[in-house]
RNA sequence: GCCGGGAUGGCGGAAUCGGUAGACGCAGCGGACUCAAAAUCCGCCGCCGCAAGGCGUGAGGGUUCGAGUCCCUCUCCCGGCACCA
């Protein structure tokens, strides 16, 4: 063992040591259980950024240490290659983005492997593969066929200038990104899969999902939204004919404070209205202004225009007018709602704004209704009881919405509902970078999908990217084809499918990446049996990513393919990695971000941060706010330039150390060389053990003195917490502070002596072991330094020793009347009553109890007594 | 705006089921070693106070023998909001 040391060669001749050994092979074999152990695959950006070093390592940690308790590891690794900032990129650098995504691969493989991750690299996988591709194509037939996937009217960001439908994120303040015009709100056809079909099994799929973080369940089950109400209908005569104006509402019980009913600028009363009304019509054109995210279109401020129609209150027949909101979205439910000003706060701004009436009708005995500003409608939800209301009055709100609906249903005029706040997920996207939609567009014979014989649809890879548009509806060669039913000329479909598309499947894929004669196969049932074992990634795709591959997993069950119903058994969402944004504003006030590590940070006299200048010109820059590692904010730290100086173990130790796996981490440089100092401790230490001479490990406290037990009882008690801290709390920087402990406790031990030294050697191995699936190459080393010719990659966990943990005196802790007065020892097994006289004959209690007899004793048994004076 | 989460020393964090607040590390301070520096080792390190002691987990209230932890109200920060991935 050399006596320094030296991170790149041991990294080196560890990574060469588990190549050579296959040591992270996964192989379907029977007799250990299986653990599949995934990381949420990365997009190939171009570097690795510290997001995925921490989600990488994170995965690693739990692979190797699964692998350590004897089960049958595989953790595979690919590519969510298509995407939109290739587009990006090869505007910018005239590349065809499949080249620049498979240079990019090839650098950030590369450096996959530099961190020492133990993956199985023949599964790798990218999803810009036709052999991925062909099989989504495959499905989507079938899906095609079943009616899961259909063609609908959908929403989309317009810029009229650059003509292109843009994406929520190039829409910056409602102007497109590159043009700089106003966006318009679009209606194009697009195609959707039928995820509302699912919505009640993947609601209900929820609650069996235990080892799912619960806020990740509650934001799905909020975001499935189911609510159970009423759809009623406003009627009107139109040319004669009586027609109804449909509205959904959770609150039938106040339907009687009705004052206005709202549709959205696209629904058919508005359009009809504006026909001879040039001002509403001015309004519906100023409503489709901007785009279609939801953040916006709810924070905008709501506005409205009387429509002068008026439809019938269902219930008292009285005359209702139609207003249009910009604030009704036409995609959602019927396109209109119902207002009760008096009991919904929007509907209370709207109307002050416009002067509608305000018509009470919930309330409770002995409180009065003002209008001066909006106010909860009740103080005590279970007095709240309908008034103002006739035959309602006095009725409760579950009781009126039963009556409420009973009487709309003898009139035909309304029922009980579910609604679901969940819409049916659009698939089309009018980009190149994406996988072809395999449909072909006949005038006879319509939409027709493309037979297997023919798939995959490939995507020409050379192509110009302008911007402007989408690059494959300017390629006769791509959209060029024959209708595969008649036979006549036909045009291709052009538009390709949402990337979230592939990475709804790709983890049924690692088990059969090499299958060209089938989508998936019973490589699947070993490896996905009750799915995957442990799934790792970000929280900020608690809700799409996840919800997506839930539903496919099911689309995939019910087309035969799989028995499987949830794809992710555990789930551990890694908090973000975040890091301070730096971004000047150009003459046209577009921000430009800047990398924190062209930035200085100016700090004043305590240390706190105060402004910022840009390095290469020493002027100010502006500091923005600390958000997540990300390219479009260029905030994102280079991992690499650390692992070149201090290796992948103490940048993985850093990591891992910084803070708990589910919590955010702000980065900061500060404590890496912290964590560089401690793996060149704990080398020392061993270092010196070793050349003392070849000892065997201690097995037992046979021959120890009181302070080496001690010693041996804080390794065991460490065994303990880190089985714990790895397995069931998934927190790994207390179990780093643990060994660090044991180490310092280890220092502080005289170990001189045979006895001694057999203990060192008991606790070394046992260090090197409780660390190695944090800092793998050096723990390889360490291990085989102590124990030549073992393989810490093949080495089982340690256990803790139950002789070794015991204790015969424990330390309580004395409070008097709550208050913290000092301590005393008592036997482990001592009684209550025993405890309690040993709490009295101290000191500190006969000071603080000042002469006052104890009203009550609190014994916390192994914890502390309570004198209550 | 809506949904979800967070806030603990100068900093990252620990306290796992309501029971010793600040483990472990970083930074800082003092010392040893050194011609000197780096590295390393030893010690100190929440705030106020000479001390006894008091105060202290974003703010305000509550429950409890006891609250960082539970309840109510509020502030700020972060993530998501369906075309970033």
């Amino acid at each position: 063992m050399q006596e320094k040391y030296i991170p790149a060669e041991i990294e080196r001749a560890a990574r060469e040591h588990w190549r050579a050994t296959a040591a992270d092979r996964a192989v379907e074999a029977g007799g250990k259980p299986k653990y599949y152990c995934l990381s949420m695959f990365p997009y190939p950006s171009g570097r690795l950024h510290m997001g995925h070093v921490r989600n990488y390592v994170i995965g690693d940690v739990l692979a190797r240490y699964h692998r350590m308790l004897g089960k049958n590891v595989l953790q595979p690794m690919g590519w969510d290659a298509f995407g939109m900032p290739a587009e990006n990129a090869a505007l910018a650098n005239k590349t065809p983005p499949a080249r620049w995504t498979r240079q990019n691969i090839d650098y950030m493989k590369q450096q996959l492997l530099s961190l020492g991750l133990s993956i199985d690299w023949r599964r790798e996988l990218a999803t810009c593969a036709p052999e991925y591709y062909r099989w989504e194509q495959w499905l989507f037939t079938r899906l095609f066929a079943k009616g899961l996937v259909y063609k609908k009217l959908g929403t989309v960001n317009w810029d009229p200038v650059d003509q292109t439908v843009l994406a929520n994120e190039q829409v910056i303040d409602g102007r497109g990104w590159r043009s700089g015009a106003l966006i318009e709100r679009r209606e194009i056809p697009m195609y959707y899969m039928k995820i509302t079909a699912y919505a009640e099994e993947l609601l209900t799929g929820l609650d069996a999902l235990s080892e799912w973080p619960e806020e990740v369940r509650r934001m799905q089950r909020n975001w499935i939204g189911k609510s159970v109400g009423v759809r009623l209908a406003f009627p009107y005569e139109q040319d004669g004919r009586e027609e109804k104006l449909w509205v959904f509402t959770t609150r039938a019980d106040t339907l009687m404070g009705v004052t206005f009913v709202a549709v959205a600028a696209a629904h058919p009363l508005a359009a009809r209205a504006a026909k001879d009304n040039p001002e509403l019509a001015a309004f519906i054109a100023e409503c489709k202004k901007g785009g279609v995210a939801e953040a916006d279109l709810a924070t905008m401020e709501k506005k409205g225009m009387p429509t002068g129609l008026f439809v019938r209150h269902p219930l008292t027949g009285e005359g209702i007018p139609v207003w249009v909101g910009n604030y009704v979205l036409m995609g959602y439910g019927d396109g209109a709602v119902m207002a009760v000003p008096a009991h919904d706060e929007r509907d209370f701004a709207f109307a002050r704004k416009y002067g509608l009436p305000i018509q009470q009708v919930i309330g409770a005995a002995g409180e009065t209704f003002s209008l001066d500003g909006w106010q909860e409608w009740y103080g005590d939800k279970s007095r709240a009881v309908c008034v103002h209301s006739g035959k309602y009055d006095g009725l409760a709100h579950a009781e009126a919405v039963e009556a409420v609906a009973a009487d709309l249903a003898k009139l035909g005029l309304g029922e009980r509902k579910v609604q679901w706040r969940l819409r049916d997920w659009g698939i089309s996207r009018q980009r190149y970078w994406g996988c072809p939609i395999p449909i072909i567009h006949c005038e006879k014979c319509g939409d027709v999908p493309v037979p297997d014989e023919d798939l995959p649809v490939v995507l020409p890879e050379n192509v110009v990217i302008t911007g402007a548009g989408s690059p494959l509806s300017k390629m006769p060669g791509f959209f060029e084809t024959t209708c595969p039913k008649c036979g006549f000329p036909a045009r291709r479909e052009t538009d390709t499918l949402d990337t979230f598309v592939e990475s709804s499947w790709y983890f049924l894929r690692y088990a059969c990446p090499d299958n060209d004669h089938a989508m998936l196969d019973e490589r699947v049932d070993y490896w996905c049996k009750n799915g995957v074992d442990q799934y790792i990634g970000g929280i900020e795709h608690a809700i799409l990513h996840l919800l997506y591959a839930r539903f496919f997993t099911r689309l995939l069950r019910d087309a035969g393919l799989t028995t499987l119903s949830e794809p992710f058994k555990s789930l551990l969402t890694q908090g973000m990695v975040v890091a301070p944004t730096f971004y000047r504003l150009d003459a046209n006030g577009k921000k430009h971000w800047l990398n924190p590590a062209e930035v200085e940070i100016k700090t004043d006299e305590r240390g706190r941060p105060a402004g910022a200048t840009l390095k290469a010109d020493g002027q100010p820059v502006i500091v923005g706010g600390i958000e997540k590692m990300s390219k479009s904010k260029n905030n994102g730290i280079d991992p690499q330039s650390l692992i070149g100086q201090y290796g992948a173990d103490t940048v993985r130790l850093f990591m891992m150390f910084a803070s708990p796996p589910d919590q955010s981490l702000e980065w900061s440089d500060a404590g890496v060389e912290g964590a560089y100092r401690f793996l060149r401790r704990v080398w020392k230490l061993v270092h010196a053990h070793v050349g003392r001479g070849v000892t065997a490990a201690a097995s037992s406290n046979a021959g120890l003195t009181e302070k080496q037990k001690d010693l041996r009882r804080k390794l065991h008690q460490t065994i303990h917490k880190a089985r714990d801290d790895y397995g069931r709390r998934q927190q790994f920087n207390t179990a780093i502070a643990a060994v660090m402990e044991l180490l310092n406790a280890h220092d502080k031990t005289d170990l001189s002596d045979a006895a001694g030294g057999a203990l060192a050697q008991e606790l070394f191995e046992a260090a090197a072991l409780m660390l190695f699936p944090i800092v793998p190459h050096i723990g390889q080393a360490l291990y085989a330094a102590l124990k030549p010719g073992a393989d810490a990659a093949r080495a089982a966990f340690p256990q803790a020793d139950p002789d070794a943990l015991a204790q015969d005196e424990i330390e309580l802790m004395l409070q008097v009347g709550g208050k913290l007065r000092g301590s005393f020892k008592a036997p482990a097994n001592a009684d209550r009553i025993a405890i309690e006289a040993a709490a009295l004959a101290t000191e500190a209690a006969r000071k603080f109890m000042d002469g006052k007899p104890a009203r009550k004793i609190i014994v916390a048994p192994g914890r502390l007594v309570n004198i209550v004076v």
